[in-house]
DNA sequence: TTAAACTTTCAGTAAATATTGAAAGTTTAT
DNA sequence: ATAAACTTTCAATATTTACTGAAAGTTTAA
């Protein structure tokens, strides 16, 4: 297999991976492409090799440096704007768990907490309230988990999970 | 609040949560809606409540019961199926992790690792080999902590939580 | 067996989401 | 000040994904 034919399948596993857990196909692919390149790369050698509008690279690269996961990098002496990202898969990780929880987990969490306040003692309303307070124990020691995870540094979550894994 | 205000609050939360991440949201509703209700309930009473066709409603309740996550249930005498959803915060994450992995995450970690396996020894290719393999090193802990989870009951879970998170 | 009670399928349609590309906006060098 | 080099925006459009509902299929009781 050759490097070229190598970098575009991890692009389109890597894309349809995102795609599957609600990150867009060119987002992911994008993030795929520079995770693979070793050089920063220009918005216009991203449009060409993916084949995509610049108006989609455009917003996509904004939003992949939004997460946090990408960054812009000026070359001296150049006009254009470069774009790289970490390759730190650890970090990468910790970067989308952090960007997801905040976005989609914790306004959940806050309505679970929420739904306990009912007045009404009725059988149902005894089994859902209970439910809700199971939900909103889990998802407080799994923000709990994250919320180490984020502050940590790579060595401290390898660590726990070694020992977490035996 | 009322309890069926509460419930819908929840049903919506719980669909919302679904969809942006890639489960689409009838889904999760009927899901939500299951896990709040004290009784199984029939596809007539769901498509009702949740005001969507019977196809949907079916195509979805398959679609739960596939993933493990709802069950059939007969009631004595009666010739209509009841579904019902269990109420385990534990046990529902645990399915969810395990099917999604199985589905989505195997793939790719297959992929990654036959992508090591180019023959080029540029600098740009070594770099590239060595994200790859940092990126299946990291799936496959994430997979062992996924199997050990899978596979444990609540509580052992439980007590490496703790510990993980002190 | 047959008909009522119920479940499943699927072609057509609707709704949500992503993409394009041209125009507007911004920055920089001279 | 201005024009070239570049970035951003957004209305129109295409693509993907979900939903409907009627028809076909299945099961059960008598």
């Amino acid at each position: 297999m050759q490097l070229d034919e190598a970098k575009n399948q991890f692009i389109q596993a890597w894309g349809a991976l995102g795609s599957s857990w609600g990150i867009n196909r060119t987002m992911s692919s994008i993030h795929a492409l520079l995770i693979a390149s070793k050089d920063a790369m220009t918005t216009e050698e991203i449009m060409d090799t993916l084949k995509i509008s610049r108006g989609n690279a455009n917003m996509n690269i904004r939003a992949l440096i939004e997460w946090g996961l990408v960054k812009r990098e000026m070359v001296a002496g150049e006009r254009k704007e470069y774009f790289s990202a970490g390759k730190d898969v650890w970090e990468i990780a910790r970067q989308i768990a952090k960007e997801r929880a905040k976005r989609e987990l914790e306004p959940v969490t806050k309505i679970v907490a929420d739904l306990q306040t009912i007045e009404d003692d009725s059988e149902d309303a005894k089994q859902f309230k209970e439910t809700m307070a199971n939900l909103e124990d889990f998802t407080s020691k799994v923000n709990g988990t994250l919320d180490k995870f984020i502050k940590s540094d790579k060595n401290w979550f390898y660590k726990s999970l070694m020992s977490l894994i035996k």
